[in-house]
DNA sequence: AGATTCAATGTGAGCGCTAACATGCGGAAT
DNA sequence: ATTCCGCATGTTAGCGCTCACATTGAATCT
């Protein structure tokens, strides 16, 4: 095991000496080589090969004031989406010459939000992307001090910092389509944890789509993004016989719903068709094919980094810009034309 | 938003002549507050207030020669189990005070691994956790110059460095041998790929636990991880009537698996018997509910920290430690008695 | 030839903080 | 009183690096 921890890290000034210039020549090959002239360059990054060196970003970073790091706010939990969009921007982040520093927080409250942005403002990233998409998100993000700029990812009111997301109610609106399309009167809605951004947008997506089209709204049953929550609210869907097409606001608790459905002997699409939101990679393979809205994670932290790089070259333009990324409507075969005769009563 | 970005931010200094004490004291009340007199105490606490003091953990680091944070490299994806082990480390490093820094390999090669170490390295964190849990990565390892401890998660081969993992032999063994005692003659296995350590490891208690039966060991299949792959196994398994009982290497397969048979009328576990690998949150709700095997990710996380934070507090003790959590058979309704009359010919 | 430019390098200061070593002071010990 | 101790605080130096500004020497101009 090469480790070099006894022996003490070659620094700046090793280097010079072994080269025979001073630290700030060493300095200027690392950072601007064009400056060198080609000889001394040569002999400058002969010594650091034989040293090892390697600069210490922490030291660059205090000197110059900025640290080439970006803080990453996420919820604590292994779900497909955040971890999709944590995965986006650590690729971008990368491409980007950033490195990345995480907190995760557990509760929705406000201390849990501070510690978490403070934590990593401490550490001096140049900006912090928060996915905590919270009702109360936004409004605990003003009341903090911070001293980078933030871009919110995933959902959020605009107004209260730059914001990229999916667009959450044009999904909705897809999936409710499409099942009014297919002949269902209306369509029934298992939304997710009303205190999430995103199930509101969703739910008011479906509910827009329905008024549009003059059919009544059910009202929605709420569960916790979790397959047990699905299974329940699919139990409780399953009594009623009017059901005949659901919206369900994500993948995991459709496949719930699935399963409760299954159990009950309605079968999927012919009595009743269900929608998902996500599109994981599991989706595909469940019982029936899930018909469902694909959100592009990996592109919403690319977009997310982008965008937050831009804010931290030019401090200046802190417009609240609101980017919103298009989802897609993705038919398998969870959903199918509503029969004539009543499905299954 | 209150940000201060553009006033500059407060220094030991500025709180130091607001208080009308030296640097020192304030670094003394931060730090040590049991040297400093109850009274100065109380007039610097109100000049940092005032002024919004936070210390500058780069400066402290610089100076200290540690960074209180730990690195984590993982693997460029959105695999449950790499995400959940995440979150353990994450949780525990909070909990010790340990920032955490992360840096994404996207392939398994050597330059991957050293630059996503370097990258982490270079910004001086105290420690690295690796999850990138390929047969080439203690090699790679050994190779590369290093200035921190190491711990290993996930799987490797001990002597490397120091790990913790969650006994995949015994997984898979248990698995098997649960099939065994249903009365199956023989169980197939759809592999994870080959140049995971993990793979090999399941591969490995599979074949162990048939050879303690006498029982014959069919060829196994090698799919990636992915539901698609072991749809396709599925399909390959579905052509041989011998099959009675199929041991798959982690869920996201065996939810394919599923679906091919089902796609083929094969009836689970009427028909064939099947049984995965992690327990993620979806697999009690597959069609049927999978019997599988737990991994409790989360405690691997946590027990991948505490390890490093002992190594980092005395470096001395290098002993090549090797941790292993036990997994759980959790049994539900993917597996059953194999039928005496032929299964499905 | 002298003045002017430019490229290549060097110098000093300081980013914000803390380790290690002073300093000063009141009170206990002699 | 004198010595000594220990507490509360201050001073100096330096972590590793880069900024802003010299300083060189040679090439270019008039």
């Amino acid at each position: 095991m090469t480790e070099q921890s006894a022996a003490k890290l070659a620094t700046l000034a090793d280097v010079a000496r072994l080269a025979g210039v001073s630290a700030m020549t060493v300095s200027r090959v690392v950072n601007e080589p064009a400056k060198v002239s080609p000889a001394t360059q040569e002999r400058v990054q002969q010594a650091m090969d034989q040293l090892r060196y390697r600069p210490n970003v922490m030291a660059q970073s205090l000197v110059r004031g900025r640290s080439r790091t970006i803080g990453v706010v996420t919820f604590d939990t292994a779900q497909y989406g955040p971890a999709a969009a944590l995965l986006g921007i650590e690729r971008a982040a990368r491409e980007r010459g950033y490195g990345v520093a995480i907190a995760a927080i557990e509760r929705a409250d406000h201390a849990s939000l501070r510690d978490a942005v403070h934590s990593l403002d401490d550490r001096l990233v140049d900006g912090l992307v928060i996915i905590a998409p919270f009702v109360s998100t936004a409004g605990a993000l003003r009341s903090l001090d911070r001293r980078t700029p933030v871009v919110l990812a995933g959902a959020g009111h605009a107004g209260e910092a730059p914001i990229v997301g999916i667009d959450q109610g044009k999904g909705a609106s897809l999936a409710t389509r499409h099942l009014l399309d297919l002949g269902h009167r209306t369509v029934h809605h298992v939304a997710g944890p009303s205190d999430w951004i995103e199930s509101r947008l969703r739910t008011d997506g479906w509910r827009a789509a329905l008024e549009a089209a003059a059919a009544a709204a059910p009202p929605p049953i709420e569960g916790d993004w979790s397959p047990l929550s699905g299974y329940n609210a699919g139990l409780l869907l399953a009594n009623d016989p009017q059901t005949t097409a659901v919206f369900v606001a994500n993948d995991q608790m459709a496949l719930g719903v699935l399963s409760a459905f299954h159990e009950r002997g309605i079968r999927v699409p012919e009595d009743v068709s269900i929608v998902g939101f996500d599109d994981t990679p599991e989706s595909a393979f469940y019982t029936p094919a899930l018909t469902t809205v694909r959100q592009d994670f990996i592109l919403l932290g690319e977009v997310a980094v982008e965008l937050l790089d831009r804010l931290v070259a030019d401090e200046g333009s802190t417009a609240p810009v609101k980017h919103l990324i298009e989802p897609q409507l993705v038919i398998r075969a969870s959903t199918g034309r509503m029969r004539q005769d009543h499905p299954h009563s």
